[in-house]
DNA sequence: GCAAACAGTACAATTTTGGTCCTGTTTAGG
DNA sequence: CCTAAACAGGACCAAAATTGTACTGTTTGC
């Protein structure tokens, strides 16, 4: 079905609390209310956020988490990377040798151009895009896929 | 990893065997061998593939596969969409109810939008371009990514 | 009628995902 | 300095998806 799993679907919405949270640290226990999850679960997708610098922890009590920069400056494409690793449409484009075929394969270079007009689309929605669901904006983001 | 799933991606490579094929009715057992795959996951492709419509099967001694329709008017989407099922990031945006969360969760529209982008990117590659690994097309094809 | 080749289904093994829990370590406050 | 809240880091297990294979039909040309 060519999703995204659902830790990076809960982070992203985990992340938009963060937003809603306007900077201020707010603890797992808090933020899996808001989003309405487990707290085990957030708890875990948080600590792979952190991991990947996309937000700061503080620790002891009244510890919690916050952004680690401007809602602006995060793209859905962080998120999904930091929650499953890099972008690679196929085993090949991500880890080279893994294929059998790869001396002989002639689908290889193109997957590779349409992984990086995916990761461009990701990238090109930032988290702070993310929380206005109503605000429509006027613009659009053209991405361009360079195909052989 | 945000990755197609390994028949989807032999099923391009099996498709690009037709493609060299010319139009020419190939076997199961023949396409195997070109692509270096194994006959039985080759044929289960290949009947996912008929039934969506993208290759015609001829039954019967002599019988095989060939493209439905011109190598230009099939698409990496079509592929992808044939083994996989509808493109959707994400759970809720294909199956509505099947999240609890659906009535009050503020990113649903917006993986909706990236959605869109993402089977744009897809639909923007052909077969027929899959095939030619070496000769890169001058131009790009834009996809526009509306965004909240 | 025989053999090649597709159709449809079922199935076992493996891997991935999802979700939970447990044991530290840090820190504010009494 | 002791406690409780809260993060860190694994370990773990159950469920689901993926992979790859096999088996039983049915069609068709010779």
């Amino acid at each position: 079905m060519l999703r995204v799993s659902k830790l990076t679907d809960y982070a992203t919405v985990v992340m938009t609390c963060l937003v809603d949270g306007a900077g201020e640290v707010l603890s797992a226990q808090v933020l899996a209310e808001r989003a309405r999850l487990e707290l085990p679960t957030v708890s875990k997708l948080l600590k792979q956020l952190a991991h990947a610098g996309l937000v700061l922890s503080t620790r002891g009590i009244n510890g919690g988490y916050r952004l680690a920069r401007d809602p602006a400056q995060i793209t859905v494409a962080d998120i999904v990377v930091a929650m499953e690793g890099p972008i690679g449409m196929t085993e090949c484009s991500t880890r080279s040798g893994s294929c059998d075929h790869e001396s002989h394969c002639g689908v290889r270079v193109n997957w590779q151009r349409i992984n990086s007009a995916i990761a461009d689309a990701l990238a090109s929605v930032t988290l702070a895009e993310m929380t206005k669901p109503a605000a429509r904006r006027t613009g659009s983001i053209p991405v361009r896929v360079a195909v052989a």
